[in-house]
DNA sequence: GGTCAATACTTGACACGTCAGTCATATCTT
DNA sequence: AAGATATGACTGACGTGTCAAGTATTGACC
């Protein structure tokens, strides 16, 4: 079966002293610890451009296809989260004039979302800054380190697809 | 300076037809995509059993303890988690049973958390079950890149201490 | 042309994560 | 021992993630 693997995973555990119940259980762990300490260094450099992490990243998704609008759900579909947020996270963004909602015409369900000429501005101060911490975030991994971690991630997401 | 790796990193870029200005920002983005993804996956598992993910893993470190109880800053430490959120946190465990506080006599600020037998027990029932998931979320990958994935995760999150 | 299902959101409720501020208790200073 | 400071924990407020339920449209089917 797959006795072999847990036999090799138990030994790694137990070389470390660590109470997991296999290696992919730390990796798991290791992933998630990882990513959130990342995620607070990205949100510290964004929050003082008053805006949070999440809603940088609406922007860029916006100034991605901008001049081209996008409706709500397409913006949920881009982004890292779920649908029902996005409309509290739009509405916020609206309120401090970096985004602006329009009726669809020709379907009157959709929002049309753009980023506003105040949001563009506001990602064109934040790109150097934003670029730098992604770079230091990983900057003691050799590049062939960083396309390694790519890879890895991508199979991980690709064996993990919703359905 | 770092001229020659940023030329690589925009060449890769270029041929993935990706808007990055970095392979860093690539794998950053990646990174909080995969957690993202298995995280949902994990909290699928554990909320059927009426608790939300940081309230099993607050469970899992009470057990690792126990039976020594832990003051509430040690569980948050712990924790990829910050102080604050913990409070409230084991307010709604101790609230269904699962965990109990008691003050502790020799430093009185400090609160001890133990994992109550119920806690135990539902833990028990879960184990299984979280270590399947775990296993399966990347089970596309081979064992020595789990162990790949967990020595690069290191060196991420040793290179992004806190201070 | 009227009903029905699907689509695109929106809202309400609850659990976090996080910051700033507060309170009680310890510890340090002098 | 009194006062200053640090530590451990809790609260309030705001943003977000997520589920369940609701509303407005659209499109299909009969």
């Amino acid at each position: 079966m797959m006795m072999v693997d847990q036999r090799i995973a138990l030994a790694h555990e137990i070389r470390q002293g660590r109470p997991f119940s296999s290696l992919q259980q730390a990796a798991v762990l290791g992933l998630m610890r990882t990513t959130d300490q990342v995620r607070r260094r990205l949100a510290a450099v964004v929050e003082p451009y008053g805006v949070t992490l999440q809603q940088y990243n609406v922007l860029r998704i916006l100034r991605g296809s901008s001049p081209k609008p996008l409706p709500t759900l397409e913006i949920a579909a881009r982004l890292i989260e779920q649908t029902p947020g996005i409309t509290r996270l739009l509405d916020r963004l609206e309120a401090k004039g970096l985004v602006s909602r329009v009726r669809c015409a020709e379907d009157r369900r959709q929002i049309l979302c753009s980023i506003a000429p105040a949001g563009l501005a506001l990602l064109e101060q934040m790109d150097e800054p934003v670029d730098v911490i992604d770079r230091e975030a990983l900057s003691m991994l050799t590049l062939e380190q960083v396309e390694q971690l790519i890879t890895l991630h991508d199979a991980i997401r690709a064996g993990n697809e919703d359905p």
